[in-house]
DNA sequence: CATGTTACGCGAATGAAAGGCGAAGATCAA
DNA sequence: TTGATCTTCGCCTTTCATTCGCGTAACATG
């Protein structure tokens, strides 16, 4: 992609601010405005110069038709539904709404992925706090040393990692005061595995 | 799918709040009482607009039928540079070639930000281990208690937190092991500040 | 040094789309 | 059927993008 001068910098930059901010473009006369230019003619040219250089895109004598390009923004991101919070031994507590969380590609797994937030210190030992979001993979089976959101008795769901050791699963808690539960395998349902970790400070 | 305009941008907002209080959409004549348009027919042509460039459907002739289209809002994730590795205690060491991670919008700062890898568990206090991925912020300052990337002495570059005291500089290592350094400020070098993690199972 | 190119700028004229009106017709649910 | 609601039609005004001709300054190149 062609590269811009400083005064097409500024523009682009503008267009992106504003377009940020109202959910809608600039027309060309804000533009000149914001510019101090007289011209219409000229935030024209301007504008048909990013155009050919690939960093927005307009339609034909449309109002307000001005729309960035997302180039140097890869698209490498998943939108993934924000479910709710989890608390070790606490069920999932569902979020309201349909919020959603974008995620590197690389971090969400191939399937149905979707993404909790972690409630409490009590998986602080597995280096996951207060606050964290958990991405996790939709899948009903666990390898040993996976974390895994398990449905336990069909009551609890909680957050463990999860071994299966003697025709038993143990679930171990990421938290030294509490003791690993041993069950039967048929005692516990595997609904996740957590395949990636997130912190916004 | 076309941007809208400044009008059409306003009603689409109208519309989404609506269905989301009343768990319906609007009739014609109540979008048209809001916007004070005495005619219904321009209502009807917005809707129109607003159906051709894909933020509604309709079905045809159905009181309030409006549906919005789930937003493909493409929240947009930033390919940010992998720089190196860093260590407490030790340089940054640059990584090969020219590597990008892709990340979130939500959790990369609003400047220049790029990635780094943690080596060791040196950060296992704040729950950063070995392989985690830290998204730094480029700046040159920093507030109590942020996790800072630091040139100290013009030699070493690590990895703690900072906080400023009596005139002084404490660098904190998130280690019980090791002991806070105290310096003066013009021996210590904010290279930026650590705003989010990411970690991958 | 002259010269072609490109970025940047002006003002005016033009026409398209957006936004608006009222009235009449069509359709659906009760 | 009837009342509420959506759809269509013609016509108007406002907003906005486009185009044209012309000009200056910076810059690379022969």
């Amino acid at each position: 992609m062609l590269p811009l001068t400083k005064r097409q910098r500024e523009i682009l930059d503008y267009l992106n601010d504003f377009i940020q901010q109202h959910g809608y473009a600039p027309s060309l006369e804000e533009i000149g405005r914001r510019f101090s230019l007289s011209s219409l003619a000229t935030v024209h040219k301007h504008l048909s110069n990013l155009q050919e250089k690939g960093f927005i895109r307009r339609a034909w004598n449309r109002s307000r038709s001005v729309e960035l390009v997302p180039s140097r923004a890869s698209v490498r991101a998943l939108d993934l539904p924000l479910l709710g919070y989890v608390a070790a031994g606490s069920p999932i507590e569902a979020v309201a709404g349909s919020e959603t969380i974008s995620v590197p590609e690389t971090l969400a797994g191939k399937r149905d992925s979707y993404v909790l937030r972690v409630k409490g210190n009590s998986m602080i030992d597995e280096q996951i706090r207060d606050g964290d979001f958990v991405i996790v993979e939709d899948r009903r089976t666990a390898d040993n040393g996976e974390m895994v959101i398990a449905l336990v008795g069909g009551l609890d769901v909680t957050l463990k990692k999860f071994y299966r050791e003697n025709g038993k699963v143990r679930l171990q808690p990421a938290n030294p005061t509490m003791q690993p539960l041993m069950f039967d395998p048929d005692q516990v349902a595997v609904q996740g595995v957590v395949v990636g970790v997130m912190r916004k400070y």
